[in-house]
DNA sequence: TAGATTGTTAATCGATTAACAATC
DNA sequence: TAGATTGTTAATCGATTAACAATC
């Protein structure tokens, strides 16, 4: 793509998208960036140049339709089509994951779980059980877009370096480790880190 | 405390610890802002930066002292002193949290739950279980630092305003909506917008 | 000693905020 | 029309990087 956004950027899109989701739910069909930024609890100028960065979506001197920016959002997010995702790992965060199935909003399905073992697994529905053994073979014949990892910190960069090498091009790591890699991006969800810093945070 | 510490800092304070952990763990007794800048992908000179802001813990011409620093920086986090924490919402994650017991490298024990139903958490090992509605009572009688809300998102707010007038000053957050607090601290762990991060991430 | 590396000051870079003409 | 609000340019602010004297 062209223009290159900020990660300060992408940090707020979610968000943003988030706020008109629920105005639209509400019924509200406008929106000035003032509202949004009291919303968000961030500038009203930061708003307009974040959307800015995308393409003028709002109406000089009326503001934002609700909806329309909603379906905007969803596009620039890439929320509006099906991503289809596994589970690597069929631990306690691994299942949790697989039986929460709140990611439907992101359009994004859970298609397989897999793991060492696969006998505890045997009882979670509405997804596929598979030994890590067949993850190769998986991926050959179902078209992938996410690896959940979900395995402890030991094996967290050699199961995401396998799907990666097999083509996956989005990895979501829960493992306690930042994982990077080339040809691939990487969300890391690291709680450990989260908490130390909600201590650090609290006695500040 | 004196010196405001920037939320860019704040941020990276886990991942130097987290290293030098590590380092400690494979024996290292030294090491220099240069290779923990390469480990953490920053540059030598904010790892300086950083770690200055705090104190001159290093040696000029020699480099840091590996386990002198991560004391350091166990006692900046906090982490050295035990937290008491309690789980509001008895929920697949609240219980993956609970059973997962990973947090005591941070010194953070979980001592209870709290649900309105609470017939399916009896089995739940190594934490008391309780109606939401022993909350008040709870916290009047047990010291508590840090609150893990994993409610739905309609009932995140209340709860947490519920435990931050009982007194509680840190929020950790897994309810997919950002929350503030006067008087208490929170961070927020938004899968939700992760997820959609790495999706926008991917196709870019 | 010479090389390595700190802590800190100054320079640079990028992100946020302010301002305002355009216009509904 | 007058008030509201956009998109954008310019000004400000803060964070990152570079440079270097001090020194082990």
């Amino acid at each position: 793509m062209d223009k290159q956004i900020s990660d300060r950027v992408v940090e707020r899109l979610p968000k943003y998208y988030r706020y008109l989701q629920e105005l639209s739910k509400n019924q509200i069909q406008r929106v000035s960036s003032k509202t949004i930024s009291k919303a968000l609890n961030i500038t009203a100028s930061q708003v307009r140049q974040d959307l800015s960065q995308f393409g003028g979506f709002g109406q000089t001197g009326v503001g934002y339709n609700v909806e329309y920016l909603r379906d905007i959002m969803k596009e620039i997010l890439g929320i509006n089509n099906v991503h289809t995702a596994i589970v690597i790992g069929g631990g306690r965060i691994g299942q949790a994951l697989i039986s929460y199935q709140g990611f439907r909003g992101e359009n994004v399905y859970i298609k397989a779980v897999f793991d060492v073992y696969t006998e505890h697994l045997k009882s979670v529905k509405g997804v596929e059980v598979y030994n890590v053994s067949e993850l190769e073979n998986y991926l050959k014949n179902n078209p992938t877009d996410i690896a959940i990892i979900s395995v402890q910190k030991e094996n967290a960069e050699k199961m995401a370096k396998r799907v990666v090498d097999l083509g996956v091009k989005a990895i979501w790591n829960f493992a306690p480790i930042d994982l990077y890699f080339d040809g691939a991006v990487c969300e890391n969800i690291n709680m450990s880190e989260s908490l130390m810093r909600l201590i650090y945070k609290s006695k500040v």
